[in-house]
DNA sequence: ACCTGAACACCGTTCAAGT
DNA sequence: ACCTGAACACCGTTCAAGT
């Protein structure tokens, strides 16, 4: 625009800063996939050489994680927060409402909340799930996971259930909820390459398919499923298994 | 050996075959990790060069699901057959037969078969967790992902519930045994890289230890679980997550 | 203090050439 | 039919040199 057209592609005026390396890392992920976060295109999308990038981050894996504690910081405020709205941009989920089921009332909508803000959070960020069962194997302690860990917790603490639970109903909702806003969101994605017009149940009647053909004697109870029609993991399904292992949490122990 | 000694690091004189191969690369995941599998690393083990692996398996990310194919078969298959065997092997676990709580007394016994077979074999080779929820993810109709939800499926069923809680169920289970397994085998290597003569739990003091330090406003309930000092993801705990989630399913749904 | 960009080591994959 | 190994394209990371 200034002098006549230049060869490099124009490199930055303003200074780099380790904020906005995080988010155009977030933004190519969500773009381009975990295998499309290149420190290469990276630095081009930010107009500066990859050498750069390194001034202010300490190499890919720090930059994966705070691409993580990105997106799980803004998940987990609007979870609590924007509630209203989350539910709102919910688009078909139907039934997402259901709850109140188990618990104290309040609570389990409470606890509908968080888990769903991380469903939202996962279904915008394919990569978020890996990324954070990566991130709670390899650094248990960081601050994203302690975060996590804390936000379930205190719904688990909020059911009133005996103290030495805590930890197993903790675990048993943390594992649940990023294990299956993850399948969704794979499901999400997978739908989306099988062209532009198929959508989730498109893609999900192809795996139904597939399950049908599986040999009765193997496989009778996944042909029995396959058979019922699944009209699977959508935000009505993820809320119902919360409820489940809700229910299991605040389930009295059988009397031994 | 034969003639004198040769540069070239000695071919191999045998074929290559599949099997081979799948199973060098289970041991080299399992002795060098996920980045230790490489196609160089590889075929230096079997005497060949990067090139002949090609004619066997179409690359590397066959290879991983192969893998992943390979340990799951063993586990699901020891899994149901030598349990003794397997519980035998618990070592400190101490109160992992406390079975027979939830649902058909029998029943409850076969998930935890399941359910520690997984667990077993994860431990085993930590790879496995990670590389699953992958293969779940990417080939959700793939036949390990079908095997693996069959064979909790079927427990499941046997729980007697109505059709209608069965996917729930099933996936609420495998996410869950899929996510702390793979957090057990993940303190274990953790603690592995901590030291020779550290175990996880000294790794997991370090985590209580982190986990004082928290500021009491923010963390209020993962501070209260590290006062209350946690044993946690042994077998014990994972076997008590299992029933958690096998009480929530055997609940009567709370009438509306 | 912050950025540049060539260079290094290493990767998955291909493929002409061998046997 | 099966293997060899050099070559290609691409990656994360480093670092002397610039401003």
């Amino acid at each position: 625009m200034t002098p006549p057209t230049r060869k490099k592609p124009e490199r930055r005026t303003s200074p780099l800063s380790r904020e906005q390396i995080v988010e155009a890392a977030v933004d190519l992920l969500d773009t381009a996939g975990e295998g499309g976060l290149t420190f290469r295109a990276l630095s081009e999308r930010l107009a500066t050489g990859p050498g750069a990038i390194y001034w202010h981050v300490a190499g890919k894996t720090e930059l994966l994680a705070a691409a993580t504690d990105h997106a799980v910081t803004v998940a987990l405020a609007t979870g609590s927060a924007g509630t209203a709205e989350t539910a709102g941009t919910a688009g078909s989920a139907g039934m997402a409402g259901m709850a109140e089921t188990a618990g104290t009332a309040g609570t389990a909508g409470r606890i509908h909340d968080v888990g769903l803000g991380l469903f939202d959070a996962i279904e915008r960020h394919p990569w978020l799930a890996p990324q954070l069962t990566a991130q709670l194997s390899h650094h248990p302690a960081s601050p994203v996971t302690t975060r996590l860990f804390e936000a379930i917790g205190r719904q688990v603490y909020a059911l009133d259930v005996p103290p030495s639970s805590w930890f197993t109903a903790t675990s048993a909702l943390m594992h649940y909820i990023l294990g299956a806003a993850g399948q969704n969101a794979a499901n999400l994605v997978r739908a989306r390459d099988l062209g532009p017009e198929a959508d989730r149940g498109a893609y999900l009647g192809t795996v139904a398919e597939a399950w049908k053909q599986l040999s009765p004697e193997g496989y009778p109870f996944t042909r029995a499923l396959a058979d019922q029609g699944l009209a699977h993991d959508d935000r009505a399904q993820f809320v119902a298994g919360i409820d489940l292992i809700v229910a299991g949490i605040t389930a009295r122990p059988p009397a031994s």
